[in-house]
DNA sequence: AAATGAAATGTAATAACATAACATTTTTCA
DNA sequence: TGAAAAATGTTATGTTATTACATTTCATTT
């Protein structure tokens, strides 16, 4: 079972995992890891530690982001093109709509000011909220 | 009761703000609400919601900061000169301190990526986590 | 000073998010 | 095929946050 999801490296997602990403492909916007389980309940899926060892399995494949303002969790959006963390997320208060953008010139300049400070950056964490142009 | 803390703008705290914030000012690392609330018993605290209502207000008046990626608090470190928001947050993930830094390049950044896309920023959150100049 | 309304507080119960511990099954690979 | 590693199933528990409702404190107006 051997699926390519990011081009760079091939993942073999077991079968919790591939429940678990295909719910967050689909849905339109983040799910909390009970809103999961919910959906996943028809499935088989009975507790709440099958959706969150799932989700940790695909966040370290760089498959899926936790957004931590909001306790909920994204398809990553960027599967196509090999896709390098670390990402901006912008989030609508009033639609809950997500929208993941790379951004290299914020990714440098991140990586100066940890630097400046001797800071060893190992993750960054980037959550804009406010309105999406839809809801404005 | 008038203690004038951000220099911009006096802020008279009441009894359980008071008391959480000094908490906060003394702490080294951040703080969970029920870390605040077993910190506060001796002062007559019983209930997470006497904490979760102080903090509400204190992040209101910018004297405190979540940290969404740790679930805790910090008193904002930029009280004598009137800090803007947004700040950068670098949190060691070795001893759990943090520093709070202003970074208005980053701003500016931030800023542009937003009206680019047509999104109204309101609030951003942006917390690096990785080893401090200590810790390596 | 008394009346009033807004803000703050007290308390109990419950909701929402996340992990520990242990048993079992499936997968990998030598 | 047999052993080790990874994944899964299940129960219980730990941690973070809010709802609902009663009471008190505080500032403002009369
Ligand atoms: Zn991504
Ligand atoms: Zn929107
Ligand atoms: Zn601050
Ligand atoms: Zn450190």
């Amino acid at each position: 079972m051997t699926s390519d999801v990011h081009a760079s490296h091939a993942v073999s997602l077991k079968k919790n995992q591939k429940l678990v990403h295909d719910v967050l492909m689909t849905a339109e916007n983040p799910l909390s890891a009970y809103s999961i389980l919910d959906l996943l309940r028809e499935e088989g899926f009975r507790a709440p530690l099958q959706v969150y060892r799932a989700l940790d399995k695909l966040v370290e494949f760089g498959l899926v982001h936790k957004l931590e303002s909001l306790n909920a969790f994204v398809a990553c959006s960027h599967q196509e093109c090999s896709h390098e963390e670390p990402a901006v997320f912008m989030i609508c208060n009033q639609c809950e709509s997500v929208r993941e953008l790379g951004d290299t010139g914020l990714d440098n300049h991140l990586g100066k000011l940890a630097k400046k400070q001797d800071f060893a950056l190992k993750h960054t964490t980037v959550e804009l909220h406010g309105q999406c142009s839809k809801c404005t």
